[in-house]
Parts: structure tokens; C-alpha cells; sequence
DNA sequence: TTTTTCGTACAGTTTAAACTGAACAAACTT
DNA sequence: AAGTTTGTTCAGTTTAAACTGTACGAAAAA
């Protein structure tokens, strides 16, 4: 292999980092953009990142409106700039695992409520179901709902305790 | 609301259940497909899952074969059935967060492993790289390596805290 | 004021994913 | 043996996502 330059540095980088992001659930241009604004370190504009990237401002704009809406970026004001600048926050780690881990609370809470909500039709509602050949058929069901709640309630549990305000502060971590 | 019925307490179930599965990174099919699977308890066949989707039954192969790659399905066998049979696993909780806990540590750590092997090229060939047109620009670059690095690290050891202690064994399967 | 520079909305296109039906091989039935 | 049944491969289609360029409003510069 001849010597590496820089810009292939870069570009391995970019892409390995960029497979972690994806287990989060981006989209690989979402990961993509997030690492290279991330590489990057300085704010950038739409048109450098579009330029990074070879893609189009609009793509640039949608793209990092997601990042925003997922609070993996933030807006930054520089004095005597026109265009909008981005960065991926300093404080990554925390703002990261905290962005997904909350967002996957929710949803597992939220859904979890409607199967209560349903197992509560379920044993009001009773016997009398109409579609329901067979009582057992509805016995069944019920277990299978309380095994399903059960399941987010353990998730729930899972998330709380990688959840970084109740652990050791990842700054400390990273400072042992 | 009018007295609900089986066939749509199911299908609000099925729903719900999807999501929470599309959180590990299924697709809304194969979210749909496992759910089905999982509610209906008893083992299906292809032809089956194709009738309660409304789907081709080679839609129904190919969703099924993503399922068996993740460890999230087993097929089974019934005496004196032609077909093949799958099924949700009994001992689905353990099951399905190990699937993915290792899925995502391993992933994790092969793209730790690339970042360092980078980090040592880089320290390696030190200044005189080309392309460089700075050699603070080698230095930003390597500190950001460094802290892509201890993101990993955070990230293998936050999902070994909510890795369930001993993986699926032979015995459970047996005892269930 | 007019002109330029941004960011984004929108319509249209390209690209990728999901899905289907026909065809086929393997296994089973008769 | 011939005829079914079953799962999967493959080619083609449908559907959804990603992306682009034009157009336009808002804000700054001239």
C-alpha cells in the first residue's frame, strides 16, 4: 500500500464512524453527514458540508434538519456570517446516548400503555367477545399480552440503567 | 367505539408490538412479521403468515429467513406435517436482546478495532503526511480519533451493563 | 431602492427497497 | 412411474426513499 494522504484518513474515518451512528437508527446519509460534521469539529455551512459530501445544499438542508430534530447538532452564530452554521455539540457522548436513549423510553412506554390499555378492554369485555370462537382463544391472548408487557418493562428497565444520569458521569468516565 | 372485536384487538396488538420490535432496526415488514408470529403462539407456516398479512408467500420466505438469521425465529417440527413451521421462540425476551446486544457490540467493536488501526497509521507516519497542509490539522485530527475511540469504548461498555448474564443455553430450551 | 445571498418548499427524477408471479428443483403422494 | 405440494430463485413491477434543480421569500448588501 503507498502512502496514505490525508484526505483517505479522512474518508476511512468518516465511514467507520459513520456505521456506528447508523446502529442508531440514521439513515447511512444522515450517519454520514453526522460524522463528517463531527470529524470536521469546526461549524460548518450547508454549502461545505454539500461539498464534503457531493451533494446538493437541499439534501444538506433536510439532512441536517433531521440531526437538529434528533439533538445531535446545534445551530452556532458566528459574528459577520451570513450562512447558518452547524457543529456536532462538543459535549457528544453525553448528548448522544441521551438523545437515543430517551427517545427509546418513550416509544417502549408509550407502547407499553396501549397494551395495558387493550388488556384492560380485554378482561372488561371479558367473555362476551364477538370473533372469538373459543374462551381459550382469549386466555391465550391474554398471556401472550402480559408476556409482551412484561418484555417492555424489562426494556424499560435495560434503558434506565445505561442512561447516563443515573450512572457515573461520562465526563468523569472519560477523565479515568 | 362499538364493542371491539378479536380480529381488531389483534390487529391493535400486532401494531403496538411492531413498533416497539422496529426499535431494534427491523424493517415495519419484519416488525409486522414477527409480531404475527409472536401473538399467534402456536408455530405457522408460510402460508399462513401470508394469509394474516395479506402478502405473497415469497415475502413471507425471504421475511422469514431475515428473522432466522437474527436468532429471532426458530422453525419446528410437527409430525406429519409437510410444511415448514416457525415460530417466536418461548424464551423470546432473553432470546431477542441477546440477538441484538451481541449484534451491537460486535459491531461496536469492529469499528473500534478500525479506528485504532487507523490511530497507529497515523501516529506512524507521523508528520510527513501529504496533504497536510498543517500540522495542527494532523494533530485536531488525532484528537478526534481519540475521543471516537473512548465513544466505542462507552458504548461496548454500556451494552455489556444490560446484557442478560448467561446466553441462551441448551438447557433452557430444554426446561421450557 | 435594486441586487445579491441565503435557506427551504416543491415538483420531478433517480435510486433502492419491497413485493409479486412464474418457473423450477426437491421432496412427498399416489 | 407420474402427479402434487412446497420453498426458493429470478425477473419484473410497484412503492417508497433520497436526491436534485428551480423557484421563491427573507434578509443583507449595494
Amino acid at each position: 500500500m503507498s502512502e496514505p494522504n490525508l484526505k483517505d484518513i479522512n474518508e476511512l474515518i468518516t465511514t467507520e464512524f459513520a456505521k456506528t451512528v447508523e446502529m442508531f437508527g440514521l439513515t447511512p446519509s444522515e450517519a454520514r453527514l453526522f460524522a463528517i460534521l463531527y470529524l470536521e469539529g469546526e461549524p460548518m455551512t450547508l454549502d461545505e458540508m454539500g461539498e464534503a459530501l457531493g451533494k446538493s445544499k437541499t439534501s444538506m438542508s433536510t439532512g441536517i434538519r433531521s440531526l437538529l430534530e434528533l439533538n445531535l447538532v446545534e445551530r452556532v452564530w458566528k459574528k459577520g456570517e451570513r450562512k447558518d452554521l452547524y457543529r456536532a455539540d462538543e459535549n457528544l457522548y453525553k448528548k448522544f446516548m441521551n438523545a437515543f436513549i430517551h427517545k427509546w423510553m418513550d416509544a417502549t412506554n408509550r407502547q407499553k400503555h396501549s397494551l395495558e390499555q387493550i388488556e384492560t378492554v380485554l378482561s372488561q369485555n371479558g367473555s362476551n367477545l364477538p370473533g372469538a370462537a373459543d374462551p381459550k382463544e382469549v386466555n391465550d391472548l391474554n398471556a401472550r399480552l402480559k408476556d409482551m408487557i412484561a418484555f417492555h418493562q424489562l426494556l424499560e428497565t435495560a434503558f434506565k440503567k445505561i442512561k447516563p444520569a443515573n450512572s457515573v458521569s461520562i465526563d468523569q468516565k472519560l477523565n479515568s
